[in-house]
DNA sequence: AGCCCATCTCAGCAGGAACTGATACGATCC
DNA sequence: GGATCGTATCAGTTCCTGCTGAGATGGGCT
């Protein structure tokens, strides 16, 4: 298959670099089957790190590294159980994950 | 700050392992600077390969290389130009990038 | 107080992905 | 035909990232 428009092939070398540092970070942080699974596990609510842990067949240290950097991105929150605060619960940060949708979205439209 | 609705801890230990093995490899496609560029070049029509080289600042056998794997992906088509087929003009294949935004939005919501 | 529990952090290692350099391919021009 | 151009592919190196194991932290129970 050929391109059709252009009779002679012009080239432009002067198209400035699309910054896509934001949007490719996202990416990265969405790109770990553990992260991406978190992710929608807290789809349906907070869950404690176990209960992902167990979800996930994953073991916590590594569940609790992975929430780490998802904490960082600011996609999720931390909060102590009530009544028990030995459980940490984590929750989506909305905001965030709908503002992380749009830096994607600016990429793929 | 501390939960507040669950009297007891009740842990559940038999939620289903949520499947995002597609969303979080299409995230991992996205997740390099390189590649986001790409994409976010696209975005403006087709483009040939040292097009890209220089408005990324790569070489272009690294953007080659990105290229094969956005292609693997099924994101970008890649087509020889009419006048002069050396040139391989790449253009976004945007049924697949918009299949490739509702997996990540499967987890962002 | 001591002990247990859920979680966090970190050094170390292992696997994989990205960049480099060289080479090969397909196409055009002479 | 040979030379050159734009691109693709591949092995090698380097760099990064994820998993592991052990220890630390903070909280609850007796």
């Amino acid at each position: 298959m050929r391109t059709e428009l252009p009779v002679l092939p012009e080239l432009r070398l002067d198209i400035p670099r699309p910054d896509v540092a934001e949007a490719a970070a996202t990416a990265a942080v969405l790109g770990d089957p553990v992260r991406a699974g978190i992710l929608a596990l807290l789809r349906s609510g907070p869950h404690c790190v176990c209960e992902m842990a167990a979800a996930l067949g994953e073991r916590q240290n590594n569940v609790s590294n992975h929430l780490a950097r998802l904490r960082r991105a600011g996609l999720v929150r931390a909060s102590r159980h009530m009544v028990d605060a030995r459980w940490v619960y984590y929750e989506r940060a909305e905001p965030a994950c709908a503002a992380a949708l749009d830096r994607l979205g600016s990429l793929l439209r």
